[in-house]
DNA sequence: TTGCATGTTCCGGA
DNA sequence: GTCCGGAACATGCA
């Protein structure tokens, strides 16, 4: 699930929890750790407080005085808060216990996981292979980001180290709001599609992130893409789809012509 | 059994 | 250097 949105309400679940000291980590799969074993992360966070967190692009960072913990989803990663005596669940990975209840990393797949970094700055230089958070990039800088990359609109999209944060829901439901294909080449846009995809992203970002999720409206992408008779929410138009490299991309054919 | 899944990395080839 | 596709990672579901 998680993309932008999705980690973005996870940072919220972290937030409410911060300022009580962790009493220990479970770690029951340690197959999501990385580079950490679960000896040195429960010695690294125990009686520590996690304070505020922060998120970039698809990454949230937890500072917990002194070390910082980042979350890494993957497609199928989580962080919700239980009480202790909640049943866990089989895919609940690795378990921070706080005084009042304990936050768990479910994941699936265990595709990313979990890192340590030992100080801020460590924490700081994980990013440095992520461009600017979608929420926060400025006009100009993703005009130029458009105008120079000749690749197809969907892949810049995407490109977690041009534009942190758009995973292939959003880039497609982006794509959609704005009216134009998202195969195209990117440096072909002209100006009034670039606006438009800008603000379509801004006002597809800023009702994700109030969700929680990309929310599966009907009369958005999201909503209708994964029925197997989807037609796009403004015609009656069966939607195109188009796998590319291994992701399948969902487009209406009369709004987002080629 | 096969194909697919909201992520990412690595590799080969154009 | 840029761009693309394919395979891989690990697991479940239709």
């Amino acid at each position: 699930m998680p993309e932008l949105p999705d980690v973005e309400a996870f940072r919220r679940v972290l937030a409410e929890h911060t300022g009580d000291p962790i009493t220990g980590v479970r770690v029951r799969d340690p197959g999501v750790l990385r580079d950490v074993g679960p000896r040195r992360l429960d010695r690294a966070l125990r009686g520590h407080r996690f304070g505020t967190p922060r998120r970039h692009g698809k990454r949230l960072l937890a500072p917990a005085e002194g070390p910082v913990l980042t979350f890494h989803f993957g497609m199928t990663g989580s962080l919700s808060w239980h009480s202790h005596d909640d049943e866990p669940h089989p895919h609940d990975r690795v378990v921070l216990s706080l005084e009042d209840g304990e936050l768990r990393y479910r994941d699936m797949r265990k595709l990313q996981g979990i890192r340590l970094m030992e100080n801020e700055a460590e924490a700081e230089e994980s990013l440095s292979d992520l461009g600017p958070d979608a929420t926060e990039i400025p006009r100009g800088d993703f005009d130029a980001l458009l105008a120079r990359r000749r690749g197809r609109l969907k892949t810049v999209l995407t490109d977690q180290s041009a534009l942190a944060g758009l995973g292939n829901l959003l880039a497609d439901e982006i794509c959609w709001h704005a009216r134009v294909n998202p195969l195209r080449p990117a440096r072909d846009l002209d100006d009034d599609e670039r606006a438009a995809l800008y603000r379509a992203m801004r006002r597809v970002l800023r009702e994700s992130v109030k969700a929680g999720r990309v929310p599966p409206r009907r009369s958005w992408l999201t909503g209708v893409r994964d029925r197997p008779d989807g037609t796009c929410p403004r015609h009656d138009v069966p939607l195109s789809r188009e796998r590319m490299s291994g992701r399948t991309t969902v487009w209406c054919p009369r709004c987002q012509p080629r």
